[in-house]
DNA sequence: ACTTACTCTACGGCTACCCGTAGGGTTTTG
DNA sequence: CAAAACCCTACGGGTAGCCGTAGAGTAAGT
């Protein structure tokens, strides 16, 4: 089992729940962190007196911080943490729970864990850490199908086009239309309906109007 | 009438048509760039052989330049000729029509004449030179009612109260329901329609999906 | 060649948006 | 005080978006 955890969460309803399961564990050493900036100091000190962590346990998002701070979120935590230290294991908490997300965060920071904080967070976090302990990789049931490749959603450059005559105001009669002008295989103002629904389903956007306003934040037009 | 004119202008047809009414003009010196450092470097060797510009007329936009230059935009080549020389000239000659952005444009840069590259762009722009030399302002009639105060739109903290909720995915008959519940004055569905059919007429925004594209390419929300 | 599966397309009912109109309330003007 | 102007609100008809369904076309498997 672990020996040593590192806690960053910023709200300390979450932190003090997350303690109390890593203490049910009978883990002897724990450590928490409220800002990004500090998790990252206890980090490397640790490395330097010669007693490492082996387990981070990070939230996402941390809000209402001192703009002072270097880190402002989970994701950099974790990048920053891991290349100093590659055998660290890593488990991001957070409520995130849009598939594009939360696949992009599982890959591009070679995660063991990721725990959506829903009503069985604690539970799920606690099944996560001794799957881990063994090299096994952990995800919440709810967000598992995120990851399965058949229904992995990719974004593709059909969608970029979609997206972008969206927010040029044009609509869906008009979108086909310039689909059939430019030859582009699927061009009927169903198909671009059904694929707009897909874009909504995974960005959890309810409107086109919030998926352009979405998909502008994550920079894809 | 002026002596030495400064023309910046990406596109050559403009800045043909530009050159020919200045020569009609009969102003003896016209010098011309197709990018806005070089419109910076020609300025500023200028000042240093003691024979200044005492025009400039710059285009807002130059697309394709390469990513090399400093300067993108006419606006901050505006910006930093006129830190040189606070005495000069200057006149802006753009396609841009959104009323935001054109009394944007008209009060932070402290312009003496915009002149909106319409059917008649050429015959404005006489025109706003004419009234330039003696120290007036011009603006093309098409865009004149920006800037009359009463006309003129201001972007209230109830416009961002609905391009957020816009945003958010929220319908027009939810965000009068926010503004009920948040005791804002003007509160109803048809109210709000009324509102976001100003913002989309100031923003040229065909729908509210356009508009918030807009309104966050603007920074706003 | 037939079946199965998948994709693109077409259609119809429902809802949200859009736009003009009109009525009620307050403020401004003569 | 009355008239006018203005703003907020309510309502109704037309249009675009939304959603399920169903049919046509294509590709793969048996």
């Amino acid at each position: 089992m672990f020996q040593k955890v590192l806690i960053a969460e910023d709200a300390d309803l979450a932190s003090s729940g997350v303690r109390k399961a890593l203490e049910e564990l009978e883990i002897p050493k724990i450590e928490y962190s409220q800002y990004c900036d500090e998790a990252f100091i206890k980090f490397k000190n640790a490395i330097r007196i010669e007693e490492p962590f082996d387990l981070l346990i990070s939230d996402l998002s941390f809000v209402g911080n001192p703009n002072t701070q270097r880190l402002h979120s989970g994701d950099e935590l974790v990048k920053e943490v891991k290349s100093l230290d590659p055998t660290l294991k890593t488990i991001l908490f957070s409520i995130e729970d849009r598939p594009f997300k939360v696949k992009q965060l599982c890959n591009d920071l070679a995660l063991n864990g990721y725990v959506w904080k829903s009503n069985d967070a604690l539970k799920d976090l606690k099944k996560a850490i001794s799957l881990i302990k063994d090299d096994n990789f952990f995800i919440s049931p709810q967000l598992a199908h995120v990851l399965r490749s058949k229904e992995s959603f990719e974004i593709t450059s059909f969608d970029i086009f979609l997206l972008q005559h969206l927010a040029e105001g044009l609509e869906q009669k008009e979108i086909s239309e310039e689909l059939k002008k430019k030859g582009i295989k699927p061009s009927s103002t169903s198909s671009v309906e059904k694929r707009l629904k897909l874009l909504k389903e995974n960005f959890n956007a309810s409107n086109p109007t919030q998926l352009v306003a979405i998909t502008k934040d994550f920079g894809l037009i």
